[in-house]
DNA sequence: GCGCGATTACTCGGATACGAAATGTCCGAGTGGATCTGG
DNA sequence: CCAGATCCACTCGGACATTTCGTATCCGAGTAATCGCGC
């Protein structure tokens, strides 16, 4: 079970645009050469944070991308939720109900196999955490000087 | 994100096991035909449980696999570390070092960064909440009539 | 009838193909500013 | 010199290759019961 690095991408850009809060739309060139990564591919990754909300994109010249959002209304599982999907990791396949399932009556089948209830009390766990944690939280939790080192950063490759 | 099923289909032949526990080892294709599942597959996914030392096995003729402890010694996290990696879903690849971070001292980075402090949190709920859950728990939320059901299964399909 | 040995059938284990999904790249649609022209 | 229209550079969005990982299959090593043979 892997985690893909959308979510780390992403959650990083957030919390870089939340610092150079300008109010005007940052390019994902930009973005990419703030974390040294592929552009294009950044770019691909960011989309899905576009459709589920998270982000805004402005098209043309001086476009960029904006949070939609304040960051601290924008938690962890939006951010997860949007890039890796919605979907839960463990998916019951209900293997229970075949082979020697099929004997069984029909109402066995009523709540959900053990199997999946213990895989799914364990990833709502997961979730709650996810949830109860905003990209504000992580904004907190970085040194004192990396906000300003963002911006002049950034303003260095703006030139 | 998606979880392997091999997580599945290891928690129920390992409920299987501890429910027809007559000591005697249960050759794969017993097991796949239970579930009716692929058994040479279904092979390959039980070996890194026997690696772990989750499942005993047993090569020869009468051979196949059997508990190598007791169900209540047995925990989600045990099956999941083995079946799908002892690695965090999330890794964190230090991106924050890159770009705009070549410009700050090292200092800075004694700590982990707080996107991956965030997810390591998060994901050590949901370790936590496996590791709380025993195969004997599994076993305990199945209907009353699936134990002797299954050892029913078992007797026909080895005659 | 009984003991011993070779044979045989059955099992696990790892090495080998196949397919899908994630990763990475490319081109087209659209927008805003800059430039050029005419008054 | 100024207003307007045109052109151009820059951006996002989705469609198209490439690589990696998970899925599926196969063959070889080893064991125990079985069968046959000799005593």
């Amino acid at each position: 079970m892997q985690m893909g690095e959308g979510v780390e991408w992403g959650l990083h850009c957030l919390v870089a645009l939340a610092w150079l809060d300008d109010h005007a739309p940052v390019a994902t060139g930009r973005l990419a050469e703030i974390f040294d990564l592929p552009p294009e591919y950044l770019k691909k990754r960011l989309q899905p944070l576009v459709r589920t909300g998270i982000l805004t994109s402005t098209p043309g010249a001086r476009g960029g991308y904006s949070l939609a959002r304040r960051p601290e209304e924008i938690t962890l599982m939006d951010v997860v939720a949007a890039v890796e999907g919605r979907d839960e990791a463990f998916r019951c396949t209900e293997i229970r109900q075949q082979g020697a399932g099929t004997l069984a009556a029909p109402t066995e089948f009523g709540d959900a196999c053990g199997v999946a209830r213990a895989m799914r009390r364990a990833e709502t766990a997961w979730r709650r955490e996810l949830a109860a944690q905003t990209v504000a939280d992580v904004m907190g939790m970085a040194p004192p000087g990396a906000p300003v080192r963002m911006r002049r950063f950034y303003q260095d490759i703006t030139l």
